[in-house]
DNA sequence: ATTATCTATAGATCTATAGATAATGC
DNA sequence: ATTATCTATAGATCTATAGATAATGC
């Protein structure tokens, strides 16, 4: 905690910002509150970001950028199998939402007001073919053409990695207010579906 | 819209405050905003409800409830083989998440707060045994040892169930922000999805 | 008479800015 | 001098209630 007195203020209110946008989202986290947890006035909030929709896009870009960034960059799988690769894309993903689960929260709740975010996520999509995904498909043709694997539609199989990961740390929270487990069973319970949605993809393209 | 006519305010301001709540969730909705959006006055919203967090928790309950129930409720399908049994659970959890995909989001994002839905929800989970799930998995017990089905736990099979059917629609609205296609479009991938959500299952369970 | 609807307003936020004071860098 | 931080406050909500008026049920 005591690092805290060598973080400049602006720093400070930066992070006690993100915590609390991702914990509560845009409409319930006051600049008032915000100032309040980073111990200084209401006002320096603003001396630094003048609004609080600046300091939101400013830590919203950021998560979001990184989170896609990542995302996007898992293509450093060379020298696997299709199999293999994807396997590995599956975990990755896992590990990927699993260590900001938030984050996709407030991509849901808040993503569909903010239409800079929106037209660069589609400019993103729109280098589809240079992307990861062509040549993921074109050796997932190859797997089909070959009988080894069952004849599906890449999409169909990002939209169920996908899915699985997400849902899983979306509704987790829920679950466990409502089931209360420790943290060990938490832990218990994520490596075990990390396994099983390896499972599951792969029983999905078993021909 | 002329139906209105014949609906009481108390209707139309629980109405308007639904569609309200379930578009923007509870911190972006004012009272102010639903009464405009009926056409009363702000006052007559306190004058039937009191309290917007009285209005919204009956609102919420609601829904919440009729939700809960007809997941519960799904165990109308004797008569039926365990595989054909489990196909139909997918595709009306698929229908019913499909005619009310916000109530998803609502949950998510309100249910940590209220903890009475969480307390009423704990005991409907606590009568377990008696649940469907029960004969469920004595006839998922039955397959695997005919050697019809993989060795699996039916809490995976759930999971897997609902994160693919509530994933869908939880991020359906993001996908189409960002590739925006048409009401046909939409409708060919759900038909196409909901069926592709049997196959996972239905290969993830193949011995 | 009772119930529904309205106007008006108190009191609590909340965002944003202006202007004063303190801290820092030359 | 410049930058960081503070105090104070304007103006916009927002929730909730009091009290006036209109509509309805007997």
């Amino acid at each position: 905690m005591d690092i805290n007195i060598e973080k400049s203020m602006e720093e400070a209110i930066l992070e006690t910002a993100e915590r609390l946008f991702l914990e509560n989202g845009y409409a319930s986290t006051s600049t008032t509150l915000i100032a309040k947890e980073v111990g200084c006035n209401q006002a320096l909030v603003h001396y630094y970001f003048r609004t609080k929709e600046n300091l939101f896009n400013t830590i919203f870009e950021k998560k979001f950028k990184a989170f896609f960034q990542q995302i996007f960059d898992m293509n450093h799988l060379e020298n696997l199998s299709f199999l293999d690769k994807l396997k590995k894309i599956i975990e990755t993903h896992f590990d990927l939402i699993s260590q900001n689960p938030q984050i996709l929260q407030l991509i849901i709740s808040e993503l569909p007001r903010l239409p800079e975010q929106i037209k660069s996520l589609k400019e993103k999509l729109y280098s589809y073919p240079e992307s990861m995904f062509a040549q993921l498909g074109e050796e997932l043709q190859v797997e089909i053409a070959a009988g080894r694997v069952r004849n599906v539609d890449l999409t169909d199989v990002i939209i169920t990695i996908v899915s699985l990961n997400a849902a899983l740390f979306t509704f987790l929270p829920i679950v466990s207010d409502i089931i209360d487990f420790d943290e060990i069973q938490r832990k218990e319970i994520l490596e075990h579906r990390k396994i099983e949605h390896v499972n599951i993809v792969m029983s999905y393209l078993r021909p």
